[in-house]
DNA sequence: TACAAAGTTGACGAAGCGTCATGAATTTGT
DNA sequence: ACAAATTCATGACGCTTCGTCAACTTTGTA
């Protein structure tokens, strides 16, 4: 009979089976982008690792590059909640950019161990680097979360757009390096991420003596 | 008679239009790409674009995709020596940093426009973004010209590999940022992005004021 | 000029694509 | 509780693009 709920949603076993088949397809994908690579994969290597058929595909996504873009908005989603905590618990400028990075770059480890675990020959992690709705979501969140923690602790931000997309530009590539490393230093990344954006380059080297001996704190 | 050179190029006339081939391939490429975008884009629309049979694209190019890499790995080389020119100026560290931002937002700029002539629908550029072997080697390049600088003006660089990559995400992302805004402003980019990189965000910031006014030279 | 090497051509079989008529399962209406 | 209506899975079909290859043409060598 199915119930419709507040949302819209209908608790029928038509509704249910649905979900479970575009969870079926995304799931298989995950894996045959894994194994074999974006490239390599056809649609029917997807549907054949589910129990549907060839054209049931078509009922759930319009293309191969559709069902990447929705595993990487279900990545981007499941990323900004943390931001969301960041957000509440930081008192200021610093903890944020700080709390932020750290939050990142854990995600991202975390992310890169599971895509290898699933197969994933090295590194062909499907992140939050696509230009997907939900990137761009994101990164609004953070350029109103900079200009919200720099008014509240008396700042004037010059361009928070450029900001934004600096902070995030620092995390994508140090991101990056940092998974390279093995094992990939998460404290390390965001201590430096997080030094270099508040107090530059210069705050990173030392003048005059032969060994580094940087703080940042 | 095919006279051989040193380099081991022949000058005759088969060297010619092997040459003359593959050029006529990137040239259609670029603009099938631009035009219609990479996704759409056959091995048959570009090939159509010259006066060449299908089977000899494969003389040439293992696929689609390799020509898109040999078009970014143009690009990437074109920019390379720009920024040997900026390495042969600089004397400081600042200097060169600026420069060397001041080279990559006017060449991103100047790629744009041209892309935007050919047709593309709107930012739709191949850039200096791919990774490529070139880009590796910009990246490395980058990475010791900064070590050079630092180690020339008594500085002690804590991480020169994270220090690069946090110039090239922030000079991708103000650079994405920058092509937005109309008219690209070449030197608002170059001067938002030296200012971060050598000070950081607490430099493009004012205290307990209501207008910021930053300076940063 | 004759022979060898290199390169081009376009037709061909294979592979993947997206569609759609069919039928089964679920929901709705009475 | 049953029938009508709706939704959706199925897989075969026609179509597009793929990469290859035997035949042919052009260039280089002697």
């Amino acid at each position: 009979m199915a119930i419709a709920t507040k949302t819209g949603v209908t608790s029928g076993k038509r509704a249910r089976t649905k979900a479970a088949n575009r969870q079926a397809i995304l799931a298989a994908a995950r894996q045959v982008f894994a194994r074999i690579g974006f490239d390599a994969t056809t649609i029917r290597d997807i549907i054949r690792e589910t129990d549907l058929a060839a054209g049931t595909f078509y009922n759930y996504f319009r293309s191969k590059e559709e069902v990447f873009e929705a595993i990487a908005d279900q990545s981007t989603r499941r990323f900004r909640p943390l931001l969301q905590t960041v957000r509440e618990q930081a008192t200021s400028f610093e903890e944020y950019i700080s709390a932020a990075y750290r939050a990142y770059f854990s995600f991202l480890k975390a992310q890169n161990e599971e895509a290898v675990r699933d197969g994933a020959p090295h590194m062909a992690l499907i992140g939050v680097r696509v230009d997907t709705p939900e990137m761009h979501a994101i990164f609004d969140e953070i350029r109103i979360d900079l200009e919200e923690v720099a008014r509240t602790t008396n700042i004037s931000l010059e361009d928070s757009e450029f900001l934004t997309a600096a902070a995030i530009g620092i995390a994508r590539e140090i991101g990056d390096h940092m998974l390279k490393r093995r094992p990939a230093d998460v404290e390390g990344a965001t201590r430096f991420a997080t030094t270099l954006l508040l107090d530059g380059g210069k705050a990173l080297a030392t003048y005059g003596e032969k060994d580094p001996a940087p703080s940042a704190h």
